[in-house]
DNA sequence: CTGTTAGCGCATTCAT
DNA sequence: ATGAATGCGCTAACAG
């Protein structure tokens, strides 16, 4: 940048002093109206623009939300993201964005970094590896709202789907179409949400008089690749005794019908598919997919909007708040 | 923020001055061993986070990078975004996210906002509806990569991936399979990308001799809901003859796709389909989509890489560089 | 090796 | 309605 234009530069130009300036553009009532007009006049004329980085340091307000996803390329983050992306403009905030990958360290470094950035406040999909690093933030008073997953020991601002609704509404509808021996794949046990979805795939198991059979949950990295690395191995020793597979996300889904088409087994006649989040390309797939939807972006909204709504807020009057947002079972055809 | 600990107090706390102890802090050569010990250990005692938005007042340098997309939820942007974000992190730069929607003046919001906020560099992916916007940042002198799109009548830095010739290779693997009649469809004629592909698609028809019909070239929004759309438009009428369709993006394909299966339209049998960039989703879709791989990560980190290295430079060493990936045809079972 | 002085660009007192 | 002085937290130039 070298076009460094300051305030100096417009006061030098029109003879009134930087202050003066400095109010007239931000528009101050104590300023007569042909002096607004005239400033800005020639703060266009000379192309300024107004260095953010000075006016926080004063002010103390960085009008900048740091967002903390575990992987943007997931359809699940991203959605979330555009929502996040979209009340934060409307409010006036900028968005910092940082991919952890899962992985805690990334997270643990993104949060320091946003930290020094002086961020207002963060929007975070924690890993979940290690829950000191957001029990920190929170000790340290910092304004954040979890996204998409919460801690069972950590009280904090969150905005979450209702996973043990919809990991009943999935498991009852297999249930109900005559599914007896149903599987439920995929996610890390320490994911806040994987643990709830597998709670409402047990609830509804017991429910209609089930047994739930430990060895009919397995876990395993939440993703395409994990969903079809877990399927082969399940599968290609053809001793698996199931009609049904309740996946923790439609990613992992996705990754069982790869491995299913390799192993020449039939969706949904040989082995039904439920999937959750409902992504964008749910109803494209082979077969489409039937799933639970988590309104991704409205999510994203209402983590942004909570957010912004704390920091209105003297930090004294600012109390915790968890948000739940109600699933949704959209039937199409791998169930 | 309550947690204000600054550098002052850290002198207070160890009697060394302000200015000693800012030198400690980033390991400055001139500061003896011990007492760089003994800051450290104060500062991580009071929790002291070192407040960048100061620093970056004094350096000029903010150490972020902006980022502008037209749509983060569509794979091609957030896998580039990825990449962005990963080189980014490594060279220890934060990512300004902007989600433009394709709407020319959010994105000309984006620019200033992050002018204002003193990205030191910016990679964009324009909406192209209004070019006088990226002419302004040019000659303004400040530092951008263009990313996936590029401007004919602008000189700029650029990394974006050769749609001639994924063009060429889509429409010539379909011309080898038989196919005579086939459509171009989608994207916005003012987007680079889908011209050139189209400019492809052109080049392999001339090639084989076979005539270019301008009916046969059809634009729309470049998106899943734009291919659905158009598809219906032209097929329900029933009187389109083709035999084949070169989409402009796999979420087109997806949009066509969706129109056929309701029109009973089979797929490759009545009509073969191919899409581009290869998104994570192309292989599970109904059937297994045939595409052009664009390697979007890749993408993103050359444009991260490009912009980083130009930022290294002083301002009169910064040459403008185009970089163009070679894509790659991906064969599955939609033709 | 460490301290003193100065100032980045802006917004906030307090005067006038 | 406008100006002068002050300082946000940090880094840089220069002493010593």
């Amino acid at each position: 940048m070298l076009n460094e234009v300051t305030l100096k530069d417009i006061a030098r130009e029109t003879g009134l002093s930087v202050n003066t300036i400095s109010r007239a553009l931000r528009d101050k009532p104590d300023i007569g109206k042909t002096t607004k007009i005239l400033v800005a006049h020639v703060a266009t004329d000379l192309g300024y623009t107004r260095n953010a980085l000075a006016s926080q340091l004063r002010t103390k307000e960085s009008r900048i939300l740091g967002l903390i996803v575990t992987d943007i390329v997931n359809p699940v983050f991203s959605g979330m993201t555009k929502g996040v992306e979209a009340v934060a403009k409307r409010e006036g905030y900028a968005v910092l964005l940082s991919d952890t990958g899962e992985d805690p360290d990334s997270e643990e470094q993104a949060i320091n970094m946003m930290l020094e950035k002086r961020v207002d406040g963060m929007i975070i999909t924690p890993t979940q590896k290690r829950p000191e690093t957001i029990v920190r933030l929170k000790e340290r008073g910092f304004p954040f709202v979890l996204m998409g997953r919460s801690f069972e020991g950590i009280q904090a601002n969150s905005v979450v789907n209702d996973d043990v609704r919809g990991g009943f509404l999935a498991t009852d509808y297999l249930i109900a179409k005559g599914h007896r021996r149903i599987l439920f794949l995929g996610g890390e046990p320490q994911i806040s949400s994987a643990v709830k979805r597998m709670a409402g795939y047990r609830q509804a198991l017991e429910r209609r008089g089930l047994p739930f059979v430990p060895e009919m949950v397995v876990w395993g990295a939440p993703s395409l690749e994990g969903g079809y690395d877990k399927a082969k191995e399940l599968l290609s020793t053809g001793k698996a005794d199931l009609s049904a597979i309740f996946c923790f996300s439609d990613l992992v889904a996705i990754g069982v019908m790869l491995a299913l088409r390799e192993l020449g087994v039939g969706i949904p006649e040989e082995i039904a598919l439920v999937g959750y989040d409902d992504i964008k390309f749910a109803p494209a797939l082979h077969p489409p997919l039937t799933t639970v939807d988590i309104c991704k972006y409205r999510l994203g909204e209402k983590s942004a909007e909570l957010l912004i709504a704390q920091l209105k807020l003297p930090p004294s009057k600012r109390m915790l708040q968890e948000v739940i947002l109600e699933p949704r079972l959209v039937v199409r055809s791998s169930a």
